[in-house]
DNA sequence: ACTCTGACTATTT
DNA sequence: CAAATAGCCAGAG
């Protein structure tokens, strides 16, 4: 299994990976890009995050950076909806940053069965 | 082919 | 503890 980000192959893990994040629960892009080798290209992760609103059932506002704060609200159709879906699915949120972020983490490497 | 940028992170000042 | 620095690598101009 040593997955090498090189191209498309990546951003579909990545995709199948965030699609995978449980309800009312939050990972990082850099558990992501650790969960499929590539703990370096957590930018990748974000990148892919991008083209991820393409992909339907890729929960993107439940992928923060690795404190809880909610870098890509920016990237949302409206400012404050990555937020307000986080508070919908019982995700405390203040001033975009999530509370008790590791309560509500949810670590791929961890919770999935790591195999592909 | 080159340069700049970026939904990141870990380390060092 | 806040700010700067360095890796990282794919897309866009």
């Amino acid at each position: 299994m040593n997955y090498a980000p090189k191209t498309e192959n990546f951003f579909t893990k990545v995709y199948a990976v965030a699609a995978q994040i449980p309800y009312g629960r939050v990972t990082s892009y850099g558990a992501i890009a650790k969960y499929l080798g590539a703990a370096k290209s957590s930018r990748m992760v974000g990148w892919a995050m991008n083209g991820a609103h393409t992909h339907s059932e890729v929960p993107a506002h439940r992928v923060v950076n690795r404190v809880g704060l909610l870098t890509g609200k920016h990237h949302f159709p409206q400012t404050n909806l990555m937020q307000q879906l986080l508070e919908n699915e019982g995700v405390e949120v203040v001033d975009d940053k999530i509370l008790a972020f590791k309560k509500h983490f949810w670590d791929p490497s961890v919770e999935l069965s790591q195999d592909f």
